[in-house]
RNA sequence: GCGGCCAUGGCGGAAUUGGUAGACGCGCUAGCUUGAGGUGCUAGUACUGCAAGGUGUGGAGGUUCGAGUCCUCUUGGCCGCACCA
């Protein structure tokens, strides 16, 4: 006897525990079967789960179950972004150990995520700040430092005065901490940094073949990146005016074509060039002293003038030597870009115009736009950097913008100065080298020593892993390892004397390049990869996650397992860590205000739809809300709902339901009350069918052909087809349309007194309905298989064939138009042949 | 400023990739049923019109027998980068 209603808080645990106890998700390394890698990203255990894991997570546990299902070898792991900032904070403000604060929030995500019966091998479960794992990661490091991928050098470098560390570029966003929001200063600091520059032509040309990576993740990548080619050309300075030893000035530029129409020359405030001038000049060292100050904050940028200080120094121009050009310190060059000196042709290039402007240098236009009088053709606010033919350029004139580029190029190459060619063709890159560097405790130690008469020592191999102190504490600024009294004190592994230990942690970054290769073989004590492994597993063949790790986790990955190939850790093909990448989009909710402006979460407030509007009111004293945007899930608007209580009132198969319902996966998904109401009573309408279906005797075999059957079949290929392509709003509204033809068949069955032939197509349409929900809905699909009388388990059966034949129909609607409108429809029989 | 994405009913969206626009869900309307745990069922729901019909995928053109889909221009929204020489 099934019971009317479909009890989700008894039969989920029931399920889960069935799953677990047959371990049927723990995935073998020499299983046979083709393999198939899917992962979502993992999480910082920041102590509860969101709305947005659960859509991640709920995404990739489709895919794994189908993959399962259609009988291959699937890998689908789950692990802890385990170290960073947070834990320290909580530790320095409730005087919890961080290992302790993060240990204890794994603990209770792991029990939120098993809740919600995720496919997992939690058997290759790991956390990065477990020292069975970042022992590995130091392996890593020490092995990519001897292949030479790790640098050590002075640098100028993000500090973020608030958590007072240091901070990579793609931490900075418009000049800001990405954690802390502080503006980052500017701080000359001895730094770590792995050299990810080496493959930045390799990352480019890469991403081309990434074909199922999102197109925007790519050209974000690719502008990252920055490739651009060019000419560096050495200037001749006028020995008159040159500071003692500089003779040479280095620019770089990808438009030699406007080289006549030059008229001064700029170097960034740090510019070797600059400081010498600034050694003899006071007024100088006091101007690069203020540009230091005005930072690097998108403000300020947006705001500054360009400022630039003669330096006194002249500068010879290439095709002329009685030509000279100011050379100016100027607040606008980058010194990290190209050689940190420009020459400014104010003319074709708007900032250089604007700095003529302000100085009183004037311009010369040297390219002259189609159509354009070259008598006439003049520049006074407006920078022309468009094409054209060049003027007042001597032996280009009359030339394309390209073909004077190309003549510059070949002309400067072949003079020489000093032995050296005068100018040299240059690809140069936005992209620097990953500075990883911290200054903080809950990171993976940097493992080498500090020996004064050795230099740079790496830890020996077999020392590793080198552990976190656990007796630290947090109460001063800065790097509590820095205070810490014994752990820095350690003998040189090369003289045996005194040393001391480095205590720069990793970034955080660096933990999460590389898990997805842990996660093949994390059993493995004596190295971080197992080849066999890794070369088999990887790439992951789904990454799924948010996009806005687009640029700094992804490229980073990249990087890692570029590393790891050159470094003998593995072989992956082509060096991509993920072969397929989509990036889903947010959950997102109304936001509420009570009338004194005070935020107010979605439970204090009772929604009356009145009519077509829609009215709020707070819950304890029924004063009017009013109702707000609809914004990302964020504590500050109190607009979120808690992934514990929706499945503890509704199950974890309507939160799974709805959150793949409704919204396209890469859009952003509302969470609406009405919407997970009807996710539920879609879950009640599920059991009431397979209910009433198996109650009917099914007497005689089905008609093969019956209506039942073949809608049943036609929704199977359409929601394998939606699922391959992670469009599951489509395959959820597919298996809308089956639901409801079985529920139409139902009531015709007991209209016509439960006909056999009925009965049996019914019962087949409805196991494939079953199968069908299955990987969203895993707990009712079990529960369906069993009242249907299947043994076993639905998340063990194969995935069932369709069969091809059903989804031709015999006979076929045209619609007939005239003049494009749609005036009739003719009814007609398909050819036997082919509709076979 | 540069680059990209998007635009379809009251709402989220679908459209076999150039072939009946609005599937499916939410909401709403009417009726029946149930009556204490998130009911169930039936019918309707793009706009306009009593109807036949007409109009309709942000706007304007174009290609085509046929355009939500392709092309050009344009408007609005979202996102990324941003003194990158």
């Amino acid at each position: 006897m099934i019971p009317e209603r479909y009890n989700a808080k008894e039969a989920e645990p029931k399920w889960q525990k069935a799953w677990s106890d047959g371990e049927i998700f723990r995935t073998r390394n020499d299983d046979p079967r083709p393999k198939y890698y899917v992962l979502e990203m993992f999480p910082y255990p920041s102590g509860r789960i969101h709305m947005g894991h659960v859509r991640n997570y709920a995404m990739g546990d489709v895919v794994a179950r189908f993959m399962r299902a259609k009988g291959f070898n699937v890998l689908h792991p789950m692990g802890w972004d385990a170290f960073g900032l947070p834990a320290e904070n909580a530790a320095r403000d409730r005087g919890v150990h961080p290992g302790a604060w993060t240990y204890a929030n794994i603990d209770a995500m792991r029990g939120q995520l098993q809740s919600m019966g995720l496919s997992l091998d939690w058997s290759r479960e790991i956390a990065t700040c477990d020292p069975a794992y970042y022992k590995h990661q130091q392996r890593l490091f020490l092995d990519f430092l001897k292949a030479g991928l790790v640098d050590r050098r002075t640098a100028r470098v993000n500090w973020d005065p608030v958590d007072q560390t240091v901070l990579a570029n793609e931490q900075v966003i418009d000049g800001r901490g990405w954690r802390s929001g502080a503006p980052v200063e500017q701080r000359e600091l001895t730094q770590w940094f792995l050299k990810i520059t080496d493959y930045a032509q390799d990352l480019l040309d890469a991403l081309d073949r990434l074909e199922r990576w999102p197109e925007k993740v790519r050209l974000m990548q690719k502008n990252w990146i920055g490739r651009s080619e060019g000419l560096l050309v050495r200037f001749a300075l006028d020995p008159a005016a040159a500071p003692a030893g500089e003779s040479e000035l280095d620019i770089y530029t990808t438009r030699p074509d406007t080289l006549f129409g030059a008229r001064f020359m700029a170097v960034a405030p740090d510019h070797p060039l600059a400081r010498a001038a600034a050694a003899r000049d006071p007024a100088l060292a006091a101007f690069i002293e203020e540009c230091r100050r005005t930072g690097t904050a998108a403000e300020a940028i947006e705001t500054a003038e360009k400022l630039g200080y003669d330096t006194g120094i002249r500068a010879l121009h290439p095709f002329d030597p009685d030509w000279t050009l100011p050379v100016y310190v100027a607040n606008f060059i980058l010194m990290d870009y190209g050689t940190g000196a420009i020459f400014g042709c104010p003319a074709h290039d708007q900032r250089d115009l604007d700095f003529v402007n302000k100085y009183g240098l004037g311009n010369t236009p040297v390219v002259c736009p189609p159509g354009a009088d070259p008598a006439t053709f003049a520049i006074t606010d407006t920078a022309y950097d468009g094409d054209g033919r060049l003027i007042n350029s001597r032996f280009l004139d009359g030339m394309s913008v390209d073909d004077a580029k190309e003549e510059v190029a070949r002309r400067l190459e072949r003079e020489t100065r000093g032995g050296r060619p005068v100018a040299e063709r240059r690809v140069n890159f936005r992209l620097r080298d990953w500075g990883i560097s911290r200054q903080r405790y809950w990171g993976c130690p940097i493992p080498v020593i500090h020996c004064e008469d050795c230099g740079v020592v790496p830890v020996p191999p077999e020392q590793l892993p080198v552990v976190l102190p656990e007796d630290v504490s947090f109460d001063g600024p800065g790097n509590p390892l820095d205070r810490h009294p014994t752990w820095t004190h350690v003998d040189c592994p090369r003289c045996a004397r005194p040393a001391r230990r480095e205590t720069d942690t990793m970034d955080t970054f660096v933990d999460s390049s590389w898990y997805f290769a842990r996660f093949t073989d994390p059993w493995d004590a004596a190295a971080p990869t197992d080849r066999r492994a890794v070369d088999r597993w990887l790439p992951v063949d789904q990454y799924i996650g948010g996009i806005e790790h687009a640029i700094l986790h992804l490229l980073y990955s990249r990087f890692f397992t570029r590393a790891m190939n050159a470094t003998g850790h593995s072989g992956i093909a082509d060096g991509e860590p993920f072969a397929g990448l989509f990036t889903q989009g947010m959950v997102v909710h109304e936001t509420y205000r009570a009338a004194d402006g005070a935020w107010l979460m979605p439970g204090e407030v009772r929604i009356d739809q009145e009519g077509s509007e829609r009215r709020a009111y707070r819950l304890d004293t029924g004063a009017p809300v009013e109702i707000g945007s609809i914004e990302k899930m964020s504590k500050s608007k109190k607009n979120t709902v808690d992934p514990d209580d929706i499945i503890g009132s509704y199950g974890a198969d309507t939160a799974r339901w709805f959150m793949l319902s409704d919204s396209p996966p890469e859009r952003d998904v509302i969470w609406t009350e009405e919407g997970v109401q009807g996710a539920g009573r879609f879950v009640q309408r599920v059991w009431r069918l397979v209910g009433e279906v198996a109650a009917i005797e099914a007497a005689a075999p089905s008609a093969p052909d019956h209506p039942v059957r073949r809608a049943a079949h036609k929704t199977l290929a359409a929601v394998e087809e939606a699922i391959e392509a992670l469009r599951f709003n489509v395959a959820v509204a597919r298996i809308y349309e089956l639901a409801n033809a079985v529920q139409s068949e139902l009531q015709a069955a007991r209209l016509d007194n439960a006909e056999a032939a009925n009965a049996a197509a019914l019962r087949q349409a409805t196991e494939l309905l079953v199968h069908l929900i299955a990987p969203m809905m895993p707990h009712l699909a079990e529960e369906c298989w069993g009242a249907l009388g299947r043994e076993g388990l639905v998340a063990q059966a194969a995935w069932p064939a369709v069969e091809r034949s059903l989804l031709v129909e015999n006979a076929i609607t045209l619609p007939v138009q005239v003049n494009g409108k749609k005036r009739a429809d003719v009814t007609v029989a398909r050819d036997a042949d082919q509709a076979a």
